[in-house]
DNA sequence: TGCATCCGATACATCTATGTATCGAAGCAG
DNA sequence: CTGCTTCGATACATAGATGTATCGGATGCA
């Protein structure tokens, strides 16, 4: 149904191709770029109309191609719609490590909560996108498969800082083990960024996600 | 774009019908009927497969129709589908508000907790089809405005609730306000609705939900 | 029961999307 | 520079979805 290799290059019609030392296919510059244009316009197409409601021609037409450029790099919409999600959530984590980089316990629990919000990737268009992806994961087994992967790296990135910062003991029943704590914290971030889909005003989210997450960690009131 | 006229029985071509003192179609029996089971289908059809992916034909077959009964009923698939929304968006709101009902103050909190928890419309096909229209919504700002409106619906359904339950002064500075407040917890409930999308087990769900709302609305802990 | 009306099935025309086969052109190795 | 490989455009064949016009049967009312 769905191929989940996902991120290989994946040269499509392989007819002789590949020398024999078992290196890569040969030519790569443009072909690189092209996947990339055709990642980018994807990205917009299906945020603006939805995964569902677009078809090829419309990703190759906004990325200056035609049809035949999309076919020699992928084999569906589906391929590319992972791929794509590939590359945006490797983004987003990267982001969260840098700024979770330089934290200390000696900050203090609202420095820290400062720190997470502005990490924040307020991208409407990304939530849009990912939001679809979530759907189609529900959908799909495999997809889903990837997406847990995903939330998993998400989390060990995270709880590191959480442990740091938080005492377990102050914590409510349930949320004392780190691991739980952490991906209640990465729930309510979810939660956020979805109010974006309704209430494009991201000058109210920070706000929102600041008490929300200060409500919960707080010891004492 | 989108007919948001919405919950109107619409009889589609209205060639010679109404009869002239201004009362609706006449026949009405089998009419109500159809539209029902058209409905009851695409509800199916749509989380199956997601509204995008979804044809008119589809929703027919499903219900033992042909695309004349659908047409006959409905303009378009968007008509269509925002009418099952508002339709189960309205059976959810009845279902909390008679799980609401017996509310008194001197339950106290946990009963109150136990209480909204147990009120989760944990049906996973609802989810799926809701979180579908969310994005709809997203992209089509009339649709929104509804989506909106039933929010308030039910934020002004749990409100009296949350307001004779809750200290406001127990509550940390940005929820002290009882809209503020019991906007939080409706979103965190769609958070915890979100999960059921990649773990299905809804076993862990209710427990989860119920550790969050206490960390967050419990005083002391 | 008879009749005027409406509902939904059928058939048709149109439009769009998909996938494949083929070919000229660009890119890289020697 | 030359020749070989690959990339991506073009054209074609096919499949599926949409909307409309029309018709027979069901339905409600007198």
């Amino acid at each position: 149904m769905v191929e989940v290799s996902g991120s290989a290059p994946s040269p499509r019609t392989q007819r002789a191709g590949q020398r024999p030392g078992g290196t890569g296919p040969r030519v790569t510059k443009r072909r690189a770029e092209t996947r990339e244009r055709l990642l980018a316009a994807a990205f917009g197409v299906f945020a603006e109309r939805g995964f569902g409601r677009v078809g090829i021609e419309e990703v190759c037409e906004a990325a200056g191609y035609t049809r035949g450029a999309f076919y020699s790099n992928f084999d569906s919409l589906d391929e590319l719609f992972f791929a794509l999600y590939e590359q945006q959530a490797g983004h987003t984590l990267a982001q969260v490590n840098e700024a979770l980089a330089g934290a200390s316990a000696d900050e203090g629990l609202p420095a820290l909560i400062d720190r997470v919000v502005n990490a924040l990737r307020i991208d409407r268009t990304w939530v849009l996108v990912r939001t679809d992806f979530l759907l189609h994961a529900a959908r799909n087994p495999e997809v889903a498969a990837a997406l847990i992967r995903h939330r998993e790296a998400m989390r060990e990135t995270v709880q590191p800082v959480v442990r740091d910062m938080i005492d377990p003991a102050a914590m409510p029943p349930g949320l004392r083990e780190p691991q739980a704590l952490t991906a209640a914290i990465i729930d309510i971030h979810d939660a956020a960024a979805a109010k974006l889909l309704l209430e494009p005003d991201l000058t109210a989210l920070r706000p929102w996600l600041r008490d929300l997450l200060t409500a919960l960690l707080s010891p004492s009131r």
